[in-house]
DNA sequence: AGAAGAATGCTTGCTGCAAGCAACTATAGC
DNA sequence: GCTATAGTTGCTTGCAGCAAGCATTCTTCT
């Protein structure tokens, strides 16, 4: 179309960043189904709880909900379903009575473990073309991007609650 | 993190593809909040819809629903959506009375670009540390990963000659 | 040619799921 | 006792999918 040329707006798609931005867009649909068959057997949306709850030995639901940042309700109610489900036990923690000491059943293990070589078999199968170190390639610069995202997000979040007016550089 | 060392679950995470699914799901966070600041001046989740639209002349919804990879009726609510901000116009085709054609509005323009440049700026405070090169090559790779997997999903939803132009362009 | 019937493009009503907020309970720590 | 913290649950909201419906176009049979 190009009806209307806008040279700061051009400036910005070919910066790196703005291709960045258009390929993490672009990738909704891979996260999509990623995630449908990640969860296919579990319930809900266990499988990044059920991942948390991997992580680390006392997990508490506040510790998953701060993981996976959402709402501590949500976290609770996903936790509440993997216990349901018999994928993670639940025990009062012995130096907290309000909190709760989460850990993976065995058949939470093992639930993990056939969800995640699901994901695994699914990717398999468009990587097939691609040489290993390109897709470790690929992880290792995901990681990194996952780590300098979320440094920024909790460095914003430490600053003030307010998140609208503190941060942008649009203007060129 | 791990307390109880489970072999065969870290022989499966560190395959390339296992490092790959474990930086695809923990990308979450980044995507929601990259939604978050793409579709906060946008009816719904209209900035997808939007980019769609803006990807082709004589965009019809069932080709953003395509596009996007949802249902007709969702594709339908958001361009509906887009409508009634004046960010997309819908004329019936001149040469199917079903069908409507799709366009962007100037306002629909601005907003795409208002958008797109938010999401530049957020991505860009996380990205102050990163060699351009480095980006360019992460986009790169993205855009591979999508270009295998979608095609692995075209293969087995339905064996489709939709061929047609040339997808990935947000900027015009 | 013309009409019946199938197919297409899209919209809309309904349902289900998941997320967030707010209110509540129970415990901790001063 | 008084306030903060950990967690659960009720309520609301919003988005997605299915299925039914409407209007239009295509097909085909006579």
């Amino acid at each position: 179309m190009t009806t209307h040329p806008d040279p700061r707006f051009q400036a910005a798609a070919d910066t790196p960043a703005g291709q960045l931005a258009r390929q993490l867009y672009g990738l909704a649909s891979v996260r999509r189904e990623l995630g449908k068959v990640a969860n296919a057997e579990l319930p809900g949306h266990g499988f990044g709880a059920l991942v948390s709850v991997r992580k680390r030995e006392h997990a508490r639901v506040s510790d998953i909900a701060a993981d996976l940042q959402v709402d501590l309700s949500v976290a609770s109610r996903q936790i509440a379903g993997l216990v349901a489900a018999g994928l993670v036990e639940r025990q009062p923690d012995p130096a907290d009575g309000r909190a709760h000491v989460l850990a993976l059943t065995d058949a939470g293990i093992t639930a993990l473990r056939a969800a995640f070589l699901e994901m695994v078999a699914r990717l398999d199968q468009s990587l097939a073309d691609w040489a290993p170190e390109e897709i470790t390639q690929l992880a290792a610069g995901l990681e990194r991007l996952a780590t300098s995202f979320n440094a920024v997000a909790a460095t914003s979040a430490d600053a003030d609650a307010d998140t609208d007016s503190a941060d942008q550089e649009v203007a060129a």
